[in-house]
DNA sequence: GTCTATATCGGGATAGAC
DNA sequence: GTCTATCCCGATATAGAC
């Protein structure tokens, strides 16, 4: 994915660059800061900034990608913590939250190609796959050590659905403008619980057929094209 | 919204102008046309352009109203077709369907800002708030003539919820790369024909727990910050 | 009020020299 | 790998024709 870098001294720039445009981005919005500040700040030439990343957008990669490094060990220790399954989630998505917590204003911006699958910055697009999977591998995890019995056809794809969950929450805390985004924490808290009752209701004979059918478009769903 | 046009003549412009870039979106795409292609293709000076739309992006706002001025009709007549709700459903997405077609390409393009509420362009938006209460009406409109009985509690939010169901759907359909969209045929086929069975079942004394936390997360998801 | 013509600017992106 | 110069385009501004 991202190539090796040639050197230490080209890995140092790359880093001073993507650094000064987050901290750019932060501060002033994604839209509102340009490539000559960027560069400016970095203190390179707007050139040495493309000859590191393709566009601006190519360096909300870059912040996707930094991200995930700096939030994997948060993670860990997040499902590491005592409890059930309604408990890991809940702490998983709190790193989240509490990670993104100083970009919320600009977050939004740089989601806004999501509903397009195919542009490579989507959350959803084969470019940001491996952060993706990686995601949801975490949600695999919680699964399995949150010990809830889970109806075995549904088990496959739930790591997956529950990441999908997350980005909704996500969604929604990124437009979510009451003080200290309150409606999403109680969105959370709420949705989560019934998520998880669901889960164990999921399992009843009672419910096959209404399983399987769901299922069915969820297959349908994840078709590739 | 729309300010009355002055003149027959200006409107006349305005309308030559909005379908030049409509007609160049099409085959082009978005980002890759340029105002002076729209301004030269209609016939006038770019200024005029300018004069009439706010900026390239306030044309994908007119698109949208003309849309829905252009699938009123045509969202009447699917409703007045024989059949119960299920029918009429899938006969009033059917519309929206085959009136967006020749726009597939492009209409991702546009709706790229949907992941922001507070964008005028995003279907959630205060500035298309006519445009989707309209639409919303629509589907009151099939539920009332659908004859099915829905519980009191849950009416009041069911055509919001079906408009969601519809934009959900319409995402998939951008995104759908099999020939014809199969997938979103199948999608829509089977998920409409769950959604109608639930919607049965949701009057059943047994479900009114469930029913009663649902409403409760659609409440918090549904206030004004 | 409805436009044309033109000049100008700011910013993303690129080519090519070094 | 880095910089300088340049291009392109969206947007704004202005002056004036009708």
């Amino acid at each position: 994915m991202k190539p090796a870098p040639a050197t230490a001294k080209a890995e140092e720039t790359r880093l001073r660059i993507l650094r000064a445009a987050i901290e750019l981005f932060r501060n002033q919005g994604f839209d509102q800061t340009t490539m000559r500040e960027i560069a400016g700040e970095a203190g390179v030439a707007i050139g040495a900034a493309y000859y590191y990343f393709a566009s601006k957008e190519a360096m909300v990669m870059g912040f996707y990608e930094l991200a995930s490094g700096e939030m994997a060990p948060l993670i860990a220790s997040a499902l590491a913590a005592p409890g059930r399954l309604e408990a890991k989630l809940r702490a998983l998505i709190e790193v989240k939250f509490r990670y993104f917590e100083p970009n919320r204003a600009f977050l939004g911006a740089l989601l806004r190609h999501a509903a397009d699958p195919h542009h490579p910055l989507s959350p959803f697009s084969e470019e940001t796959r491996a952060i993706r999977e990686a995601d949801i591998a975490s949600f695999a995890r919680a699964l399995e050590e949150g010990e809830v019995r889970v109806p075995k056809d549904l088990a496959a794809h739930l790591p997956g659905l529950l990441w999908l969950y997350q980005m909704g929450l996500i969604f929604f805390w990124l437009a979510d403008r009451s003080p200290g985004q309150v409606r999403t924490a109680r969105l959370t808290g709420r949705s989560l619980h019934l998520l998880v009752n669901l889960l164990k209701l999921a399992g009843l004979p009672l419910m096959r057929p209404l399983r399987r059918t769901v299922l069915e478009l969820i297959e349908i769903a994840q078709q590739r094209a």
